[in-house]
DNA sequence: CTGCGGTCCTGAAGGC
DNA sequence: TGCCTTCAGGACCGCA
């Protein structure tokens, strides 16, 4: 699923392609997806490609922005040629490898005949297209405001299970389930214990963990897992489901201790740990 | 204010 | 084989 990560990768990959090219014509194939007025973006042109937690934006001129969530399984696919939208490989979630395909909500077309497609199986992602960037309320993890000092600060105020702490954008921007688990791991610590049974040193420790486990999957390009539909733009496959210590690794053993990986439920959500190093025991 | 449970939606997986 | 049920999951909403 995209967090931070993946949307990253899709930035990185789409603002070369982008960039100063003029919005000709934007298609709303499903009206729940966009909110705003999209007939408000043509003939405006793209200055920039930005990234606050989970949550793309193009930035028009004149002040405007299209930002985009990802939720569980939106895709952005950018074609050269949007005649002629074919990709090396079958796009996960569609029947081929050409787009538009039956996932496809919104199409954004350019001047110069190249589009976007955005494609959400679920249909719970969205673009909202107004005069300000969407951004999480917390701070984004990639920024220079996550310190360790901000991360403890915000871990005071509350008795949920530190997973589920981690993954509340309104604290923390950009954690997702797949981050959660692999930075708990690498920082030796019991996901359901909360926050206030952690030492000093696990807090230490953790902060840099997350720091670590978002730049990895940075480096991987993100990940495009099993049950995954995280493509990149052109439609290629990110490289960081290969790296996965705990996350979906249950019945494997952890390659620290060799102790069982475990799942759990919390906060309803899918949960991996190793029981035996992520025990609470100091 | 905090936390919990229901909701959105679809494809995949499981049961018989 | 095939139909029916259950489940996963990010964020939001209403309620306690």
């Amino acid at each position: 699923m995209p967090e931070l990560p993946e949307v990253e990768t899709i930035r990185n990959h789409l603002k070369p392609n982008i960039l100063g090219k003029v919005i000709s014509k934007i298609d709303v194939l499903e009206p729940k997806i966009f909110i705003g007025d999209s007939t408000k973006a043509e003939g405006k042109r793209v200055i920039d490609v930005l990234r606050s937690g989970k949550v793309l934006s193009i930035e028009l001129e004149t002040g405007l922005f299209l930002s985009f969530h990802f939720k569980l399984s939106g895709q952005l696919l950018f074609a050269h040629d949007s005649q002629n939208a074919v990709y090396k490989d079958k796009i996960p979630g569609a029947s081929s490898n050409k787009m538009p395909s039956s996932s496809t909500r919104v199409i954004i077309h350019f001047a110069d005949n190249s589009a976007i497609y955005f494609n959400e199986v679920r249909k719970f992602g969205w673009i909202k297209f107004s005069d300000i960037q969407e951004k999480p309320k917390g701070v984004d993890v990639m920024s220079k405001k996550f310190t360790k000092e901000y991360f403890e600060k915000n871990l005071a105020n509350t008795r949920r299970p530190i997973k589920v702490v981690l993954m509340d954008q309104d604290r923390y921007a950009g954690i997702g389930n797949i981050y959660a688990n692999e930075a708990l791991w690498e920082a030796k610590i019991d996901p359901s214990i909360p926050p206030q049974k952690l030492t000093e040193s696990q807090i230490n420790k953790l902060h840099q963990a997350i720091i670590n486990a978002i730049q990895k999957g940075i480096k991987h390009q993100g990940s495009s897992g099993n049950d995954e539909m995280y493509v990149l733009p052109d439609g290629s496959k990110g490289g960081f489901q290969y790296q996965f210590v705990v996350y979906q690794q249950n019945g494997k053993p952890c390659p620290r201790c060799g102790e069982i990986i475990k799942r759990i439920k919390l906060g309803g959500r899918g949960t991996f740990f190793c029981p035996k190093c992520q025990s609470n025991s100091i």
